[in-house]
RNA sequence: GCCCGGAUGGCGGAACUGGUAUACGCGCACGACUUAAAAUCGUGUCUCGCAAGGGAUGUGGGUUCGAUUCCCACUCUGGGCACCA
């Protein structure tokens, strides 16, 4: 028998299909479309991650399995190859980024085709890439000209030692990654894009998007869309008559009359408007200071109270000589800055109501302020958050909290309006291995597109790739770069320096695996219009708030100007558990816990590595990286590429072979357990169940195994069904049983419901809810020829005899339970 | 602090709508083959008990003829976070 040699196996037909094609989409082919997307790695130093592994071959399972099912499966891949880490490699070693990317792009792409994944390679794409980037700089500037792109004032984090800004994920614990110097915030003018537009949107098309709920609901609370009351409070200060208004915007107006202060987030702009009225200013402007350096994670993770051990240390400052007047009741309440209430939510300030608020009730805790209940149903001595009559409320008292809402916003003369949490995108970022952005600034014009024909504005080749002193990119040192002539008066103008963030090229590459080489557009419609929507796209939860969000943005507004076919991009989403390292850390380079996929490959071969990942855990949960349960997959792959020697055609094949018992009544046993091995395989592929699938196999491989011989279309069918797990060994047995053409592009067999019957079933007898007896019945039998049978079992009438049936509850073909 | 998961043998895990808990795999033990070992194959493997039977799905309650599954409270653990009024 021919060794099972799988560095032989898998490269020859690596080989194979990618001489015949046989992964390639075709455009406007006329079978149905499938378009399968996984998310396109980010080309890290470190090469391919097991994790990587997992999602991919999920989605390599599926592809393969729809073009069985005849389907012209589009699975593409490619590079998200701007960011940090290759910027910052470039820093500490001098080459270029590009050069850096061409080299990890080698690697990952080795890696991956190492592994036997059915992508569309012709189609490779990668963000950094001019060809492609040209239309990334093409949408923005479709974003500037509906007014979606624009340029404000932003805290930016800043390292004073550095003199750069840092990203969010290079500040740890408040201090710069690189040096351990105190981060500070810095305003600097950035360009954002206007997603806040599209926050309802956003919000209301997931109802009609196959996504899981956890990820619906992960977007929603980003969204976060929320109906209240926007309402003023007036303000009168001992030393002016001029009447300011406090805005406060709550979800709770039915508990206005309890509101005993009022709270202004200290950048609100208010406080520094009606600072000649403040008494004390110089306290307040301290708080400010404080409240500004402390990292935003700082001021929304809460400390526990000391003094109480639980709760919230809230703290605050109170704006004397300021009172506000609650509309409600006309009473004067105090005014206070937090830095629990943020400035860009809502509007900026609050009604406190510390009787029905937590955050509120801590608050007037620690500073000893009044709290006034109004809707009853607490206990006094937390806050209430709940609905219920309403007391102390005036003409209201006696009404329903809930629904008194609208009514009582009347009464005060606000009005009732939609916020969301969500904020604009801030798309520009001070560092040089990015898209630049496509404008210049001219005196005269100001901000000034590029046209299309002057795309793609390349990246200039510089000698160093620290951001400058002033926290700027790196191309603003590039003078021949920068200065240039406005293409609109040609008079002098200088370059934008500022680079796109990461998530540009990755907010469209879908749309370019459409029309990957199309240097006219940024991808033909009638291509679009054939494979668009994305039927599938599997990825990391991590992106769900950013990525997917972003990219559905996009996606959006193209569809409103016109340029693709459908609002949302994508069908259906799931997500994958991350692969930790074995004790349950994240696998990092700096902790040294990386596994390298190249050895599995080599010492198991790519089969078993594809298998044992699918086998290892359920696919959405995370899991711990150990390699003790590899040789389980291994042994069940040999197993398979022994079974081949017992495969006879169809006229050899005889059902009373001696040796093995396989009667007529066994061989119909096995075609039941092959039918419903092929059934359970394609469900657990659809729900991406993919351990249970393999264990089903694992099932059907055994009972093969006791078998002298198998019928070759039998054998064939399990075949098939396990190709998509272990494409090269299927796809050698296949050929070894003479089987000319290629398996990957058989069809997908389909299980026999008349073939999966069982004739006899085994049932469980319960008495009084404890398992008492089992036995056999036969489908024939009806519910009370059962019952009447069971009763008169031995095992039974020990339980029973001589006490009372009080019910009986006959589970079909799965239990009969007797309680007496 | 808030939100979302998870907790089942020695280990990874299975049990799909409440219906025989521990499938499948690893490990371990014993046996066969072998001069021997590896590999392979076979048998066994939650726990207490001679047995009848009892106890086990993080902990404590509840609903039910019946709970890993549903409800309440809690512990531990993974992930996310923008105190969202």
């Amino acid at each position: 028998m021919k060794e099972y040699d799988h560095k032989k196996i898998e490269a020859k037909w690596q080989k194979e299909w990618e001489k015949k094609e046989v992964f390639n989409a075709s455009d406007f082919s006329k079978k149905p479309k499938f378009y399968g997307l996984i998310e396109f790695p980010y080309p890290s130093g470190e090469g391919l991650h097991v994790g990587h592994i997992r999602s991919n071959t999920a989605m390599d399972i599926i592809a393969r399995k729809r073009r069985m099912e005849g389907f012209n499966v589009l699975y593409p891949i490619g590079w998200d190859a701007f960011g940090l880490p290759t910027e910052n490699y470039a820093i500490k070693t001098g080459i270029s980024p590009e050069k850096v990317t061409k080299i990890n792009t080698d690697i990952f792409r080795r890696q991956l085709k190492s592994i036997g994944f059915s992508f569309d390679w012709s189609r490779e794409v990668n963000t950094t890439d001019p060809k492609y980037y040209k239309w990334t700089q093409w949408l923005f500037l479709q974003f500037l000209k509906h007014d979606l792109a624009y340029k404000a004032k932003i805290n930016i984090n800043w390292c004073p030692k550095d003199k750069i800004g840092l990203a969010n994920e290079e500040v740890v614990g408040g201090c710069c990654e690189r040096c351990g110097t105190p981060v500070e915030k810095r305003e600097k003018e950035q360009w954002m894009l206007r997603i806040t537009k599209y926050a309802d949107k956003l919000d209301k098309d997931l109802d009609d998007v196959d996504f899981l709920e956890k990820i619906k609901l992960q977007q929603r609370n980003w969204i976060g869309r929320s109906e209240g009351a926007e309402i003023g409070f007036k303000i009168k200060s001992s030393n002016s008559n001029v009447e300011d208004e406090i805005k406060v915007f709550t979800t709770r107006p039915d508990t206005i009359f309890g509101a005993t202060y009022v709270v202004l987030a200290p950048e609100n702009e208010l406080v520094s408007n009606l600072k000649s009225k403040i008494s004390n200013w110089e306290e307040v402007e301290k708080y400010i200071v404080k409240a500004k350096a402390k990292a935003e994670i700082e001021r929304s993770a809460d400390e526990k109270d000391p003094s109480t051990g639980s709760g919230q240390a809230k703290t605050g400052v109170q704006l004397k000589g300021l009172i506000a007047i609650n509309p409600a009741n006309n009473e004067e309440i105090p005014v206070f800055i937090a830095d629990y209430v943020i400035a860009t939510y809502g509007t900026g300030a609050v009604m406190a109501v510390p009787a029905h608020d937590e955050r509120d009730f801590a608050f007037a805790n620690k500073y000893n302020l009044p709290v006034l209940v109004v809707v009853s149903g607490g206990d006094g001595n937390s806050a209430y958050v709940g609905d219920g009559k309403m007391i102390n409320s005036g003409k209201f008292d006696g009404q329903d909290s809930e629904l008194v809402k609208k009514e009582i916003t009347k009464f005060v003369g606000g009005k009732w309006v939609t916020k969301y949490k969500l904020r604009d995108w801030v798309f520009s970022r001070q560092r040089y291995w990015g898209e630049p952005i496509p404008v210049v600034h001219c005196d005269k014009c100001g901000v000034v597109p590029l046209s299309e024909k002057d795309l793609p504005l390349k990246l200039p080749k510089i000698a160093k790739y620290e951001p400058t002193n002033s926290g700027e990119s790196p191309l603003a040192g590039i003078s021949k770069w920068v200065n240039t002539k406005c293409p609109k008066c040609f008079g002098k103008a200088k370059r934008e320096t500022d680079t796109m963030p990461n998530w540009a090229g990755s907010s469209w590459y879908f749309l370019r695996y459409c029309d990957p080489k199309n240097s006219k557009k940024f991808a033909d419609i009638k291509k679009l219009k054939y494979w668009m929507q994305v039927d599938w796209y599997n990825g990391g939860m991590e992106h769900t708030t950013l990525h997917l969000l972003y990219s559905r943005f996009w996606n959006k507004f193209l569809f409103d100007i016109g340029l693709v076919p459908f609002s949302e991009a994508y069908k259906k989403r799931t997500s994958h558990g991350m692969i930790l390292a074995k004790n349950g850390e994240k696998m990092s380079k700096s902790k040294g816990n990386v596994i390298n996929p190249d050895d599995i490959v080599k010492t198991y071969g790519a089969d078993t590595l594809r298998m044992y990942e699918m086998f290892m855990g359920p696919f959405d949960q995370a899991i711990a990286w150990g390699e003790d349960n590899i040789i389980g997959v291994r042994r069940f792959i040999e197993r398979v590429w022994k079974i081949q020697n017992k495969v006879v055609s169809k006229t050899v094949f005889d059902t009373n072979m001696a040796r093995t018992v396989l009667t007529t009544e066994e061989y119909k046993k096995f075609e039941t357990l092959l039918h419903k091995t092929v059934k359970k395989v394609s469900d657990d592929i659809e729900s991406m169940r993919f351990n249970t699938a393999i264990s089903s196999m694992m099932i059907l491989v055994n009972f093969m195994d006791k078998i002298e011989q198998i019928r070759k279309s039998d054998f064939e069918m399990f075949l098939k069904v396990l190709s998509p797990f272990a494409p090269h060994v299927t796809e050698e047995i296949w050929a070894e049983l003479g089987d000319k053409k290629i398996l990957s592009t058989e069809a997908w067999p389909k299980a026999d419901p008349n073939k999966m019957k069982e004739t006899e079933i085994t049932i469980a007898i319960q008495i009084n809810g404890k398992v008492r007896a089992e036995t056999f019945i036969t489908s024939d039998m009806s519910e009370a020829d059962i019952i009447e049978y069971v009763k008169r079992l031995e095992d039974v009438d020990k339980w029973i005899a001589g006490k009372e049936i009080r019910k009986i509850i006959y589970v079909p073909l799965k239990l009969v339970s007797i309680v007496v």
